[in-house]
DNA sequence: AGTACATTTGTCCTTTTAAGGACAAGAACA
DNA sequence: TGTTCTTGTCCTTAAAAGGACAAATGTACT
């Protein structure tokens, strides 16, 4: 989800992981885990990567956001009735 | 969410917190706590609960479940976006 | 087949943060 | 006043984050 974005967003610009590593400070690896959601990425990163990308953090947020929200739901089978009880509360208010 | 769930059941078994606490072996403080959201309630005080409560465990999860969704998308403005987008995740597979 | 570079996987370590819970003391209330 | 409920602070333990490193795997080229 979140890396998935991460991936497309680094080979549209025609980038190497190396470089991305680069620019974060981090090898590789770390650029290979966020990409496969084996790592969370922290907000900070996701404000790099966005500028080193040329997009908005806006526009990544979102998916940051459900990352987090699916690595918490991860695996309950009332993941959907769960979801949609947020959904009701927070338009509530 | 969770714990006004808690609360109601509670109330309309005609018990007062510090039975509750009692049965979970813990203080009325931390029952309290858990009424008002203050404190996660783990899933093994969910069993314990939903128990005395008479109630099944499937039941509670849901909101369980929410109230930990809550708690990471709290105060961000995309949050309904990101929720969308897990639902959409979740049922593509 | 062999080398060179890219990516992925696994293990390890340290530091930060969250859980779980006790206690004391302050409100509410009957 | 006595009981219930709430709030705040503190402590300890258990996880999760952040990250390095090595080794494995993949891929493309000649």
């Amino acid at each position: 989800m979140l890396g998935e974005k991460l991936k497309e967003l680094r080979e549209s610009n025609g980038l190497v992981q190396r470089q991305v590593a680069a620019a974060l400070g981090v090898d590789t690896a770390y650029v290979s885990k966020m990409e496969n959601n084996d790592k969370p990425v922290s907000r900070a990163k996701l404000k790099s990567l966005a500028k080193f990308y040329h997009v908005t953090e806006k526009t990544l947020l979102p998916y940051w956001l459900a990352e987090k929200v699916l690595t918490v739901v991860h695996n309950e089978d009332c993941a959907t009735d769960a979801l949609k009880i947020v959904l009701t509360e927070i338009d509530k208010k």
